[in-house]
DNA sequence: TATCATTTTGAGACAGTTTATCAATTTCAA
DNA sequence: TTGAAATTGATAAACTGTCTCAAAATGATA
């Protein structure tokens, strides 16, 4: 299987000798893993992992993951009680809607906020790397 | 002390009268203590109020504050790994430019990102509460 | 006001998610 | 190849939030 992520890969290795980290076997299984995914949990890709490599443990994925943040591969975001890991390379960027109702979660993506977005931070003097935008309410359906 | 929030007392009294439920002290004490806040934890409300009455438990500070919620006075937000309750009558808007670098947080507001927002959330039947918007990057000192 | 079915409370047990611990193993620069 | 430093896996521990249940409080009714 031939690893498809160079970029995403080489990021990592540029993070990896920066901080004084090594590259392991499971960094690099879990990266794969994880740039297939739009988000997951830490729990779910331990499972899944599971599959092919049964002694990979969960404190290893929940490392990898806080690892990637770290390195801009990842981004994570708390709803409800878990903690979704979302692959910033996948698509873009996309912004979520969210029912405080039934937790139904609604992705978007909006040009026009994201180019005033980038205003914002240009008037203060910043250079925007990534973003977070969450709105919370109720869908058509709890509204009633 | 007087309840200065005849409002939302009279809100949760509605709620309470269309669900057979009751109002008791608890309810009232911590009513007014919540409407003190713009946002706040359960388990700093809990500290809050252990001062003038140590034996509310904690508990019945998380079935209060979801009650709130049902009630449409209180609205819970995952942050991290805690759950916060805004203050639903306050409307104050809280985005941030955040430096990556120095942790540098600057808050802004913007009417036209705001108006976007409420564009994206009717076309999805979405009818928005409140929101959360985080920029994240480097500030001018820090990109040097 | 007294009665009493129903709801609520407090305290702690419990459950789900994430982090800390630590001996054994792996990495990688020299 | 060597060895200091980082990493791993297994599991204990921490944390947040919910559940349990006997005792207490509430409020509708008489």
């Amino acid at each position: 299987m031939a690893n498809t992520h160079v970029k995403e890969m080489q990021a990592l290795k540029e993070h990896l000798g920066k901080h004084q980290l090594k590259l392991t076997r499971q960094r690099e299984l879990i990266l794969n893993a994880f740039l297939r995914q739009e988000h997951i949990t830490a729990e779910a890709m331990y499972h899944q992992l599971a599959k092919s490599d049964p002694h990979l443990g969960l404190a290893t994925i929940y490392r990898t993951l806080n690892l990637f943040c770290d390195a801009g591969l990842a981004q994570a975001r708390h709803f409800g009680s878990q903690t979704k890991y979302d692959n910033v390379s996948h698509k873009g960027h996309h912004d979520h809607l969210i029912c405080t109702g039934c937790e139904k979660i609604v992705e978007f993506e909006n040009e026009e906020i994201e180019r005033l977005q980038e205003e914002v931070a240009a008037r203060n003097g910043f250079t925007i790397k990534t973003h977070r935008l969450e709105l919370y309410g109720l869908c058509s359906r709890c509204r009633h």
